[in-house]
DNA sequence: ATATAAAGTTAGACTTACCTAACAATTTTA
DNA sequence: TAAAATTGTTAGGTAAGTCTAACTTTATAT
């Protein structure tokens, strides 16, 4: 039985080197970054983890997950998702309310509630920030994708998900008039600092580099 | 905030003593039975607490819950008892399934959430063992209530709800026949271990003291 | 009414998860 | 390639919540 706290850990390497198969590893300083806490505790975690057998880690060298630990953040993740479609579905929680309160319930230990939620929810796919939600045994579709701050000029691409999770994030794309499915053209790129001006349903929005690099699109 | 231990411990101290005004006092062996911890360990939560003000307690004394604290443990039991009846009516879990979840689920922290789980199940006014859920404001209807163990000899009576909620004894009710709401005719006591002859839809059964006094009637 | 039993308290220790401060290794860059 | 910057590690400390062992107070029973 892990420990809230090691779930998390788990799930901050997921979160840095799992999803992309370029960046496999991650170091403690950026995992103390992604956790909010100091280097000094990542690393006492570290320790913990890798003896048992969860990460792949030497003194000095990077992390990454092993097999069993890459599994084991996987289903927090399927928690996590299937909580915040339970919130936003049924409970009719805003796009941007979700995550705080799964981050808690995504902890509840017991393999028949969330199979019975599952169920409940009618096995959905993607959550309400349009990320796949991982299968019972683990599998979770990975397509390679795209930020919106890849397209190129004049090209029109469409919303899948968000990176961020985070309220303000959220509720900023909302009054950009964005959401999962909509579509965007973009218009125009400053060459001085990114800046995009993209039209969504017929409105024009200027927004940051790091804005669009939150944004995937199809 | 409380920490999930605290809020145990008010609930413990409410359910030892805030729910029959006969027995308004604790003492520190009673509730470290009930915690399943050791009179130490309880000894300095209870320093803790009352430095909190949220029960009032002297040196050698009895405890009880200042009507803080009494807030704080009817809040927790709310939810405890509103997710009992999510898990229950949603998402088909038993009746001695529900408990153990619930322990975790009461400890989330989002009064929205609650709000609307409450909205969502249609402000039910009991749970799943068919004790009352406090109302959003704190209220909570508390009935003199009597024990299957106090019925006459002859005399028919309603099971209204069980005080053990353990997955054993909840398991051994359904084995008698019996639920809630089920009428229970009182044949015969005996008077050497007052065992109980009762019969529940023509069936006769005999059940121990112990048990009976597990089960509410009206 | 006093001896024994029961209940309650204190002191000291352990674990988890965190911290700061000092130091060591590695990487970057001039 | 050596100095500077970054990254990572170690040592020692704190708070929460638990324990055991020894002790004190209160209650019970003859």
């Amino acid at each position: 039985m892990l420990s809230n706290t090691e779930e998390n850990y788990l799930k901050g390497l997921f979160h840095l080197t799992g999803e992309d198969p370029a960046k496999p590893e991650a170091g403690t300083n950026e995992l103390a970054t992604h956790l909010n806490v100091k280097p000094a505790t990542v690393n006492d975690m570290l320790k913990k983890l890798k003896q048992k057998k969860l990460i792949r880690y030497e003194k000095y060298g990077k992390i990454s997950l092993s097999p069993e630990g890459r599994q084991r953040a996987i289903e927090v993740l399927r928690k996590h998702r299937l909580w915040e479609t339970f919130l936003y579905q049924k409970l009719d929680f805003t796009w941007d309310e979700v995550h705080e309160v799964a981050e808690q319930l995504e902890h509840i230990q017991s393999k028949k509630l969330i199979e019975k939620l599952d169920q409940f929810l009618g096995h959905p796919e993607v959550d309400p920030h349009g990320e796949a939600i991982p299968a019972a045994n683990g599998e979770l579709k990975t397509q390679p994708r795209k930020t919106l701050a890849e397209i190129s000029i004049g090209k029109t691409c469409k919303m899948m998900s968000v990176k961020d999770n985070t309220a303000s994030f959220l509720q900023y794309v909302v009054k950009v008039g964005l959401g999962i499915s909509s579509n965007i053209k973009v218009i125009d790129r400053q060459e001085y600092d990114a800046m995009l001006a993209i039209e969504v349903d017929g409105k024009v929005s200027n927004v940051s580099q790091k804005f669009a690099e939150n944004i995937f699109v199809a």
